[in-house]
DNA sequence: GGCAACAGAATTGTTAACAATCTGGACAAC
DNA sequence: GTTGTCCAGATTGTTAACAATTCTGTTGCC
């Protein structure tokens, strides 16, 4: 790992990318250079290979001598995004049942039962924060750095979505279903159980972020 | 599309880009600022840029203070990335297979054409050059930009090492046969079909890159 | 009222100089 | 011979000023 210190641009980059991630910075919004700089407490050279770099991302949109916005995502890029996520961690969860240890089968289940928890006493924090670490921990099973890299740029894209759907009447209890399937598969060894729970578990999530968009759509704006 | 002007850093990024995909800037390479600035003709703050973002891309390595290099691929990170390669493009074939347009099915049975043509006469040139085309023209027709967006970079991760599998006895049959079973799926709109196949023959690449590289290390260096 | 031209403000793009850090070699001490 | 220290050169990081471009509101004209 390379070293990082207050200041570093790699630094200020992540700090933009949450910003943008957590809806403090709304789509569209004009991402001026001196007024980042000054809340950053760093030059605008810096704030300037972050907005690069973010751009290289997807994250922000850059034109010449206009600036720099946050990028907003099309209906379309939204789908097509969910639907290259499945593609990828499908095969995340093949490799990760394929190389799973015991202890990352004991780790996997605790996760799982955390998630059980959290539906029954109707925590919804708490269900998406364990769902998130269930995703984390089959793609930290599975080991691909590339993979992992491009999975959490995707995600970055869509979870200012993913609260329409966890939020979706009966929901919750579903998609732990799902997440049981995929857990019993990687703890299996099965790989192609594995990938095929994955997929189904990631295609119900795109068919349903495809309905709130439509839903959103009839339903007057 | 963005506008793009001589001197532009995007402009800048995609040359530096080329340079090191060609192989004219080697792994491990030093990629000292001054220096490209002036063989660029801009100054050091586009290149700092341009660093910034192939660092971002995973092509080239930033160290604070200690500049950059271009990034060499370990053995694990070639059959990573090919794998990864692997799962999106099958669902990029997948896509294809179900907005095929009959103008579409010709343009890919036009490809496969001069593929065939190419290794009958073993013309490996051709052959590699429509090889790529082939692969393009299914990614525009499945129309997924973000799919397409990190298809390229990890690509350009391989290219360096593609020409050992291609080269090796008998390969460019049985890879012809391989996309004419893509072709026919996807012609036939067969979306199932066509993720399998696109699989299969991603796979055998995969196995084959797996192969040189064991050789590779057995044999001498 | 609507529209074009204009001026000034805001913002991005470029440049050069300077500061901070790293690299490699010379030299002394052991 | 090896090790450690120090210096000069090379390179990266930071800063501020300036140039170029775009944006905004106003004026004057039709």
């Amino acid at each position: 790992m390379t070293d990082r210190f207050p200041g570093d641009p790699s630094d200020i980059t992540a700090h933009l990318r949450e910003a943008i991630t957590r809806g403090q910075l709304m789509p569209n919004e004009r991402l001026i250079e001196a007024d980042l700089a000054k809340s950053f407490g760093v030059n605008r050279a810096n704030i300037r290979m972050a907005l690069a770099m973010l751009d290289q991302e997807g994250l922000v949109v850059r034109e010449p001598n206009r600036g720099a916005h946050v990028r907003s995502l099309s209906d379309a890029e939204a789908i097509e995004i969910a639907e290259t996520r499945l593609a990828i961690e499908g095969i995340v969860a093949r490799r990760a049942a394929e190389r799973a240890t015991s202890a990352d089968r004991k780790a996997l289940r605790a996760i799982e039962k955390e998630m059980r928890r959290a539906v029954t006493q109707a925590d919804y924090a708490a269900f998406s924060q364990s769902n998130a670490a269930l995703h984390r921990e089959i793609q930290r099973i599975a080991g691909n750095k590339t993979a992992n890299r491009i999975l959490q740029t995707l995600k970055s894209h869509l979870v200012r979505l993913q609260y329409r759907v966890i939020l979706l009447p009966g929901r919750p209890a579903t998609s732990l279903a799902e997440h049981r399937v995929i857990v019993d598969a990687i703890c299996a060894g099965d790989g192609d159980a594995a990938e095929a729970a994955m997929r189904n578990h990631l295609f119900n999530f795109r068919n349903l972020l495809q309905q709130a968009i439509d839903a959103a759509r009839h339903g007057g704006f």
